[in-house]
DNA sequence: GCCGTTTTCGGCCCGACTGTTTTCAGTCG
């Protein structure tokens, strides 16, 4: 079952189209053709969602990249587990190519002069078969080749090994922590004006690959910033984690630092800082689209500014020679330059943000500020619970909470274990927790409190919690902590049946996933979209930093379906209710406005929406 | 092969770096 799992994962279906545009260009095909596959894995790598979930849901061509030929190969492959147009041409080179390629510095074309000239089509050891015919200096003897590719290959399998024996990239929230603490080491150089991210940590993606960093530093004509770079670059390399120097130059550098995460950073002049921040930050296919849009324009852009060109019929497109670069000292500028609004990296997917900000209609997205709470924390308060206890207590999360400067919290507790304990003792417990809570009534604290539940949907969807037992909160929050398993039916009627309770407000972490350890399950999300509109329940946006849950595709979805979500930490200790930037991120890049999120209510409305009221 | 406010044809993003060339091809981001 794994291995078929595996095999429709959209790295898999990434791959295969990667391959098949690497056959394109080994056989002199339309180079357009090439490219259309290359785009279409692209954005298949880049999805946040499964790929074949979105099939199932009848939106599969709805995917910029995936037209008529790839839509209807992948809906074969999908169905009957292969496709017999991308298996042809697959066939029309060695297998062993395709493996060679994942080696870093190969592409398609080294990686088939390889096998031809070496003859290397046992795919079992390919790698194994490259490695000694470069240590027989067998490599070095190939016409383009020489002794030093020779050796690059040789790093380049011993790189590929070890990176394959590891997960590839981070949750989010690590690589962002990373990178805070490299910032706060860049800062304390003087002369560094600025220090940002760039790529999918800047666009706050789920899972980050490799950090990157941009320092800017104020430009000056003398020789001055030139030192001051290589200055930065030098002590950059010396940031304490700092296992291995990758590549040091005048002005970038890489290392890789502890636990084995390439680190790259740029240094770059305050005049041309904003087209810089632009270009890295991406993603590639907003890039491509941004550029698309400018050259109809006449424009040219690159890393350092904007560029006239001269656009003619014939095929040859020629710079203007008058023209010198526009140069950009911040990305408003660059944006606003192109006759498009801001477009904030969150929502820089290539989707339709580049139409809608030249028609100035991208709407402000929800910040961090505009949370007014966290409605699922989780206390020290033993009521024995069925999953992990908290660490603070009731008291110091409100003193917590007032640090935030929220104005409620809620607390949600797992809900007591049902095994083995009566129903009346259940209800004993919570009604104990009941009063304690309530006592707390009498501190003096700015941030007031509701006081939740964080129940188990049982398999069956019935909630592991008596019925008598749901007086004594003022709502629920119901998550499936079991049964992962489901079919797509099962699970969307357990989920239901769940969520027709009553006080329940909010379906936690609705897909289930842990980054890098478990795919989420699959619900018919039309159906869960229609009921939580209908019944005024709030999908959680969960910002613990393995979940990220509801994922941002299906954010943007939902969105559209006009539901509302709660962006909730989902803490277990004080220090975990500092994680809230993450939710908001997953809201921002599923493109949610301050309205579309619950918690940024006030406290009389919010209380107001949990009764049912608003 | 994809796509559309130059829409069903005729276009299609840009530059750095590296190693191998002796003017450029391949790879990467």
């Amino acid at each position: 079952m794994k291995s078929d799992q595996n095999k429709f994962s959209n790295k898999e279906i990434a791959k295969i189209l990667r391959n098949i545009a690497a056959v394109h260009l080994l056989k002199n095909e339309n180079r357009f053709k090439r490219v259309a596959y290359e785009n279409a894995a692209e954005t298949v790598e880049q999805s946040s969602r499964e790929l074949r979930d979105i099939w199932q849901d009848g939106k599969l061509f709805d995917i910029p990249g995936i037209g008529k030929t790839i839509g209807s190969n992948l809906e074969e492959y999908f169905k009957t587990g292969k496709s017999k147009h991308f298996n042809s041409i697959l066939k029309k080179v060695p297998s062993t190519v395709f493996i060679l390629m994942n080696l870093p510095t190969i592409g398609p074309k080294k990686a088939y002069k390889l096998v031809k000239e070496l003859k290397l089509l046992i795919p079992k050891t390919v790698i194994e078969d490259l490695q000694n015919a470069c240590k027989q200096n067998k490599v070095a003897e190939l016409e383009s080749f020489g002794k030093k590719s020779q050796e690059d290959i040789l790093e380049a399998i011993k790189l590929f090994r070890k990176r394959s024996s590891k997960s590839e990239r981070m949750p989010l929230p690590y690589a962002y922590e990373l990178a805070k603490e490299l910032s706060d080491y860049l800062k304390k150089i003087p002369g560094i004006t600025r220090v940002d991210t760039l790529g999918s940590l800047r666009r706050m993606v789920a899972t980050i690959g490799d950090i990157d960093i941009s320092v800017q530093v104020e430009s000056r004509k003398d020789h001055k910033v030139e030192r001051l770079q290589k200055e930065i670059i030098n002590y950059f390399v010396k940031f304490p984690k700092t296992i291995s120097i990758d590549s040091s130059g005048e002005n970038k550098a890489s290392i890789i630092v502890s636990p084995n995460i390439r680190v790259d950073l740029r240094v770059q002049e305050e005049r041309s800082y904003g087209a810089m921040l632009q270009y890295f930050t991406g993603s590639k296919s907003h890039n491509i689209k941004l550029r698309e849009y400018a050259l109809k324009k006449g424009l040219s852009l690159n890393e350092y500014g904007i560029k006239k060109v001269k656009s003619q019929k014939s095929k040859v497109k020629s710079i203007n020679q008058n023209s010198k670069i526009l140069e950009f000292s911040t990305e408003e500028k660059f944006y606003n330059f192109l006759g498009l609004q801001y477009i904030p990296p969150e929502i820089r997917e290539g989707t339709n943000e580049i139409e809608l900000s030249e028609k100035n209609k991208v709407s402000k997205l929800v910040e961090l500020k505009d949370i007014k709470g966290d409605l699922h924390i989780h206390s020290s308060y033993d009521l024995k619970p069925s999953h992990d206890l908290g660490e603070n207590s009731y008291s110091e999360i409100l003193e917590k909470a007032d640090q935030l400067g929220y104005e409620y919290i809620g607390f949600t507790d797992h809900n007591p274990k049902t095994s083995g304990l009566p129903e009346q003792e259940i209800t004993e417990i919570m009604n104990l927790r009941y009063r304690v809570i309530k006592k707390l009534s009498n501190k003096v604290n700015e941030a007031k409190f509701f006081i939740g539940l964080e129940a188990d949907i049982q398999p069956d969807g019935r909630l592991a919690l008596p019925e008598k037992a749901i007086d004594l909160v003022d709502y629920l929050i119901v998550s499936v902590h079991s049964a992962f398993n489901l079919d797509v039916k099962s699970m969307t009627q357990r989920v239901m049946k769940a969520l027709s309770y009553p006080k329940v407000k909010i379906l936690g972490h609705p897909t289930g996933r842990l980054l890098g350890k478990r795919e989420g399950f699959e619900l018919d999300w039309k159906a869960i979209f229609d009921f939580c509109r209908n019944k005024k329940i709030a999908l959680e946006i969960n910002s613990w930093p393995e979940r990220l849950d509801l994922p941002d595709s299906l954010v943007r979805e939902a969105l559209n379906q006009k539901v509302k979500f709660v962006i909730n930490t989902d803490a277990h200790a004080n220090l975990h209710l500092d994680g809230m930037i993450y939710g908001v991120s997953v809201a921002r890049r599923g493109w949610c406005k301050k309205d579309d999120i619950i918690n940024t209510l006030d406290y009389s409305a919010f209380k107001r929406w949990l009764n049912n009221k608003s």
